[in-house]
DNA sequence: TCTTGACACCTAGCTATTCTTAGTATAGAT
DNA sequence: ATCTATACTAAGAATAGCTAGGTGTCAAGA
């Protein structure tokens, strides 16, 4: 899947994977695709620096360690990134019935 | 709601709208707003250049008219447009479904 | 031993697309 | 006269994901 598509929508889905427990970026990347079953491929480049950008905001929170000789951040939904979670939830709901009601075409002017 | 949700999504719901019928720009984003309960009401700014890029590509055939005064400049899916339309309708439907997958969450690792 | 691949992290700069802003112009209503 | 709705356009700003490069560890195989 070309990811242009998720512009915007990025956010929700890494929230969304976090809020099923803390882990770390690589592991984020790997579940994100497992759960989508391969359709979320995403490069590092684009997860790496959004993780940065939730934890800069405030919506999640990172902790250093190192496992079998490699370093990881892991990282964690704070209560900020909770309640963004829910309303970007909302949001998406709201936007793809609003993409759905698009595609469905007009209402027919006489089709009862 | 805020538009920027769309990237990447605007082609689809311009090609969608224009495939019950030919009609010109203003048109099109009045309908887009009807359809989508006011949902999608954008800027002629964003509008107009992103029909000027299907026509372009070929999407899109127009025709200028005038119409009580005011020149209209009237678009219509082609042949291409019509495919393409397709196209984007199956990926809309696989994003939409891998968003839904992984806000549903992941499986279960071991709790039984 | 050396190479390869999986693991795990990082960032600068590019690119694509939408939005902002501003402008042109006609018609009808106040 | 002025405002609102209709109708189109162009130029720039802004956003955000992607490309492409980099660092380093560990285990398996040639």
């Amino acid at each position: 899947m070309r990811g242009q598509a998720l512009k915007g929508h990025l956010d929700l889905l890494l929230l969304a994977v976090l809020s099923d427990g803390a882990m770390h970026g690589y592991a984020v990347i790997e579940d994100l695709k497992d759960r989508s079953d391969d359709k979320f491929d995403l490069p590092e480049g684009t997860v790496y620096p959004a993780l940065h950008r939730l934890e800069k905001g405030g919506y999640l929170s990172s902790e250093w360690s190192v496992v079998r000789g490699r370093r990881r951040r892991t990282y964690r939904l704070t209560d900020r990134g909770r309640g963004a979670l829910g309303e970007q939830r909302r949001a998406w709901g709201e936007f793809s019935d609003a993409v759905a009601s698009v595609l469905r075409g007009s209402p027919w002017p006489s089709t009862s």
